[in-house]
DNA sequence: TCACGCCTATTC
DNA sequence: AATAGGCGTGAG
């Protein structure tokens, strides 16, 4: 060996995390040039395999060379100051230990996309190329035709054109032809916002006397002298003055009365970066004064967290949790701490995004899904540079805080905090605990309906109880009524899906302009197409459901995949012609209100109506409005929604909420019809809410009716403990997938061996879930139910591990999908 | 005979 | 996750 390849003792060596779902770090040498630049937590450009390149995360730094292998050097670094904090790769580490899964994954879902950074092997032609070039092949000659008109080709455009996948032996020909080149750029994404604007020129400044001059300069330019006195008003309003605001403030002056304005040396322009989070004009700083029992609950709070880091706020819908909040973090803010406050994404919407930052002002920042890549980057920057208050749905637990000292997590129970289907599956209610143990900060968790497990905590003393029994200002619960639909049917007394009670509720409630709410956890029109004459019943093609009919596209649809078919004329099975529909979702119920109350003014929220951008802002700001009378939906307008006139809350058909195939079936089906109910009557009317169902003496209804979450909550504890459920053990959902049955049947035996050899009687199944098929894949899964001492369950986790590897080693079984889900929901 | 597709190992 | 290399099958 060579004395220059023997690492010299300062070698100085990164554990780098690669945004991929491999399960380590890799340790790559810092060059020395490097070595007085590179941080922990900064991003580092990285060859990784073959020939690609990363945007890696310096995890670690250290001097322990490695013996296997010869290391690779990092490239470049990308930045100066870490955009990853030590708290943050500590959060990292313990989601992805938690919820098995690799760093890899957990950076792909905290990092915005602009701060990772996307390897594309660029293809160029090369200038040896020559249209009439001998002995090419068809698809050799169309990838140097195509790139003769277009000077770069990306390796997607290339499959696209070619219409096949394997592409990469062409390329590799032309390259040895040198025919093109591949350009390996490494592209940094994230772009500042510029904005076009305009300033004085010097010697001119705002307050000289010399302006007078400016003046005397375009006295004969009446549009020029406007211009001029347009951005000196604007000066008293704003910092920087936009070329657009000018503009708009003189509608006759163009591009050359400005540019005769820059020629006189009086104006120039600049292109400033400006921040996309929007910054909001209108200051309400008023907040209503604090009831009495807020004001108590606000005491109560601030001494359980004396002792306490968690505090679980249960108060009744109406009774003013937002005010608390608001009270809370400004105390936090008024200390210079932080503060984080969660809620599920659905209820991210203008109507609260819009009360906070009446109090907050510039102090917020929003986070949540449907910001573009280029917000997220400048969010998760203010973050780091201390913003106070973040708003933010579940992933916004990623952020970089400063000085988090408070975390709200608003509607605790709610299951969307949880992310089911890519790893990390997180859940952010536990996670943003956990963050708040790293950073002292303290955790409220707010809600009408609590979880189980938030309050068996309360129970067991680990988090303090505050209660808000009352609603503001002394409005009373709703009057909850419930409808025996077997009665209703038998007699004859139903209208379509509403009973009469409902119909006239509603007929009532129209005639006193007051509002109504109608609630179906369905989408759709149909969900089954059914034949009357054989029974058969059209399934997707690709998953083990029903296909749903929806009638606005006239097709049948599959609600978990995207499949969708037309409409067949006849049974496909036994020829007879005129299917019929059963069961009924929001679209048929919108549609049947119209014919009953056909002056009613009707909207639909749903996953269907909701896709089209700004479709759920637009149709609750009408209904906030007024210009609604009816909103028809499903389970979303069951969050987070303050309406003031609506006095009538219908429930279609309760008993498919408590329907759902799994232990929490009851939970959800009271936080459901809990949580819709809520929206009756705010202001000062008691509102009614009309429960439909067949079940009428199902517990759960009962005690919904009588807003009873203790007697729910102690029966329902009581099941869980005497079927070995959540709180009382842990529990682990395995899911093996595999496109063909056998093989998963085999695969599934295998593993499930290795499981019980270590894990015994805890392992429960294989058991076909309740879907069997999803997209293709067949599905099987295995249960752990493991007692709640921490040592037991991290040798689970080994072992599942373990035997996970060991499975999709096994000769055959290369395309099996394991997935683990620890606390699934 | 080579091309394509499927499977498997590997990535510092 | 992405991908190169190994090996088995099919049309010229």
């Amino acid at each position: 060996m060579l004395l220059k390849d023997l690492p010299s003792a300062a070698t100085v060596f990164a554990e780098v995390i690669i945004p991929l779902a491999i399960p380590k770090t890799y340790t790559y040498v810092v060059p020395e040039l490097l070595v007085a630049g590179i941080k922990v937590g900064a991003r580092v450009e990285v060859n990784f395999g073959k020939n690609k390149v990363y945007a890696g995360i310096v995890a670690q730094l250290h001097q322990e060379a490695p013996a296997q292998y010869k290391p690779k050097p990092i490239v470049a670094l990308m930045d100066e100051t870490p955009v990853v904090t030590t708290t943050q790769l500590q959060l990292w580490q313990w989601i992805s230990q938690y919820y098995c899964c690799t760093l890899g994954e957990v950076m792909n879902a905290a990092l915005p996309a602009n701060l990772k950074l996307a390897s594309e092997t660029r293809i160029v032609l090369s200038p040896l190329y020559h249209p009439d070039l001998q002995g090419l092949s068809n698809k050799e000659f169309t990838i140097l035709e195509a790139l003769s008109h277009r000077n770069e080709l990306g390796i997607p455009d290339i499959q696209d054109l070619l219409e096949q996948k394997t592409v990469y032996p062409l390329l590799k020909s032309l390259l040895e032809k040198q025919l093109i080149y591949l350009k390996e750029d490494v592209i940094q994404k994230y772009q500042p916002k510029k904005v076009a604007c305009v300033r004085l020129q010097a010697p001119y400044t705002l307050e000289s006397e010399l302006l007078s001059d400016a003046f005397e300069l375009i006295k004969r330019s009446e549009k020029q002298t406007n211009l001029l006195l347009a951005f000196l008003q604007l000066h008293q309003q704003q910092a920087y003055i936009r070329r657009d605001d000018l503009y708009k403030k003189v509608p006759n002056a163009n591009s050359s009365n400005l540019q005769a304005l820059e020629k006189k040396g009086i104006f120039e322009y600049y292109e400033m970066e400006i921040s996309r989070i929007r910054e909001l004009t209108q200051f309400n700083t008023e907040q209503p004064p604090l009831s009495e029992q807020q004001q108590q609950a606000i005491t109560q709070i601030n001494s359980l967290f004396q002792e306490k880091n968690v505090v679980l706020l249960h108060g009744v819908t109406g009774s003013g949790k937002t005010r608390v909040y608001t009270e809370l973090i400004q105390a936090c803010l008024a200390k210079g701490g932080q503060a984080l406050y969660l809620l599920p994404e659905i209820a991210l919407t203008t109507q609260i995004i819009l009360q906070l930052q009446k109090v907050f002002h510039n102090d917020v920042a929003v986070y949540h899904s449907k910001l573009n890549n280029n917000e997220r980057v400048e969010v998760w920057k203010a973050a780091m540079a201390g913003k106070s208050l973040i708003l933010g749905a579940r992933s916004s637990i990623f952020l970089p805080f400063k000085q988090l000292q408070l975390i709200i997590v608003d509607e605790e129970h709610d299951p969307s905090f949880k992310q089911n289907d890519p790893n990390p599956r997180y859940q952010a209610r536990d996670t943003a605990i956990y963050l708040a143990q790293l950073t002292g900060a303290k955790v409220l968790l707010g809600t009408a309906t609590p979880s189980v497990e938030s309050y068996q905590n309360v129970i067991t003393q680990k988090y303090g109880l505050v209660k808000m029994p009352h609603r503001v200002s002394g409005v009373e619960m709703p009057e909850v009524r419930i409808v025996n639909l077997t009665e209703e049917t038998k007699n004859k007394t139903m209208q379509s899906v509403f009973s009469t009670v409902l119909m006239e509720e509603m007929k009532t409630a129209l005639a006193q302009k007051e509002q109504i709410i109608l609630f179906q956890n369905r989408r759709g029109y149909a969900p089954i197409l059914h034949c009357d004459t054989c029974g058969w019943h059209q399934e997707c093609v690709n998953c083990d459901v029903s296909l749903t009919y929806h009638k606005h596209s006239n097709r049948l649809k599959c609600h978990y995949c995207a499949y969708t078919m037309d409409i067949p004329e006849a049974c496909p099975a036994c020829g007879v012609v005129g299917l019929s529909m059963r069961g009924f979702g929001t679209e048929k119920i919108e549609d049947e209100i119209k014919i009953f109350l056909p002056d009613a003014r009707i909207a639909r929220l749903d996953l269907d109506t909701a896709r089209s951008q700004n479709g759920i802002t637009q149709i609750i700001q009408d209904f906030e409005e007024h210009r609604l009378d009816i909103l028809v939906g499903t389970q979303m307008i069951s969050k987070g929604l303050d309406f003031d006139n609506v006095s009538v809350v219908g429930i279609l058909n309760a008993d498919q909420l408590l329907q759902f195939p799994d232990f929490r079936a009851s939970e959800r089906g009271f936080q459901l019809i809990t949580q819709v109910s809520g929206r009756a009557g705010r202001q000062q009317k008691r509102g009614k809410v009309i429960v439909q169902s067949y079940h009428p003496n199902h517990p759960v209804i009962k005690e919904v009716i009588d807003h009873d979450f203790d007697t729910f909550f102690s029966r329902e504890i009581t099941e869980r403990k005497l079927f070995a459920y959540p709180p009382f053990i842990r529990l682990i959902r395995i899911t093996l997938k595999h496109k063909r049955p056998d093989v998963l049947q085999q695969a599934t035996h295998h593993f499930g061996q290795q499981l019980k050899q270590h894990l015994g009687e805890w392992v429960i199944g294989p058991a076909t879930p309740y879907v069997a098929r999803v997209r293709t894949y067949y599905l099987l899964d295995f249960w752990i139910k493991l007692d709640r001492q921490s040592k037991k369950i991290q040798f689970a986790k080994e072992v599942i591990k373990n035997a996970s590897e060991i499975t999709k080693s096994q000769s055959g079984y290369g395309s099996l999908r394991i997935n683990i889900d620890v606390d699934p929901m």
